[in-house]
DNA sequence: ATGGTTGCCATGCAA
């Protein structure tokens, strides 16, 4: 079974490019993130063409989260239960496998655009809620799998110039200290499970050049429950893909469970 | 030190 994760950047702008990353890689779950497009505007139909399902909740410009299937799921929860948001940021179904459920999480979790400002704020409260949340899921579904643009690089090998970035949004000791809260619920970053190359990175900025010169961040990630991890085989960035034409900033993730 | 790019949509804002 394959899970993978795609912050897209607008669905509208990047539908091809996610149908060619299908057909080429017939994920059984793929997460989206940056749909920027409105629920009457998922392109339901197109993904039908192709063969997979598709459960999403959008809003117009910003956000925006789907999980793109190749079955029917069940048990579609939208946002973080018990947190007032109107940003459209997690969306989690459940999928029917051999071994038993699997709950899958698509999450856009916020940028938090600098150290202090409002944006800042609202990220950690959001990483807040979100861990509660994901204990809950937890609690429910032992074979769970968080995927997304967590926008936060955990590690300095996660960084491409540490030094540059040191205390910088994205990077800060309080947004890795809240993604690794999100970890102590029971969670495993399933990329550094295994030996990776080093200088991997998931997204690049589309200025100055960053995938070029690979001046990148590692802020998409696959975290997995204990069940899960005993069952990855894999997990990869697909980095050829931020080399499309008009490509998204962020490049996918995928996790190879044995299940 | 500042601005670079892209996508939204028509202007600056978000990332």
């Amino acid at each position: 079974m394959k899970l993978a994760t795609w912050n897209i950047n607008s669905l509208n702008v990047r539908l091809p490019q996610v149908i060619a990353y299908l057909q080429a890689n017939p994920v059984d779950a793929l997460c989206l993130q940056e749909l920027k497009l409105s629920d009457d505007k998922f392109p339901v139909a197109a993904l039908e063409e192709i063969g997979y399902h598709a459960v999403f909740t959008g809003q117009k410009t910003y956000n925006g989260v789907a999980i793109l299937t190749r079955q029917p799921v069940k048990d579609v929860a939208k946002n973080i239960d018990g947190f007032e948001d109107t940003q459209q940021r997690v969306i989690a179904a459940t999928l029917d496998t051999p071994a038993g459920e699997l709950r899958v999480v698509s999450a856009y979790c916020p940028n938090g655009q600098s150290v202090g400002s409002d944006k800042y704020e609202y990220k950690l409260k959001w990483f807040a809620a979100f861990r509660e949340g994901l204990q809950k899921e937890l609690a429910r579904y032992p074979r769970l799998a968080v995927l997304g643009d967590y926008n936060v690089a955990p590690d300095d090998r996660d960084v491409h110039d540490p030094v540059k970035w040191e205390g910088s949004v994205l990077v800060s000791e309080p947004e890795r200290a809240a993604f690794r809260s999100l970890l102590d619920v029971g969670l495993h970053d399933a990329f550094r499970l295994f030996e990776q190359p080093p200088k991997s990175f998931s997204w690049w900025d589309y200025r100055q050049l960053g995938f070029r010169r690979n001046a990148g961040l590692r802020i998409d990630h696959i975290l997995l429950s204990d069940t899960l991890k005993a069952v990855c085989s894999e997990c990869v960035i697909e980095r050829e893909i931020r080399k499309n034409e008009q490509p998204s900033d962020h490049a996918p993730v995928m996790a190879t469970l044995e299940i």
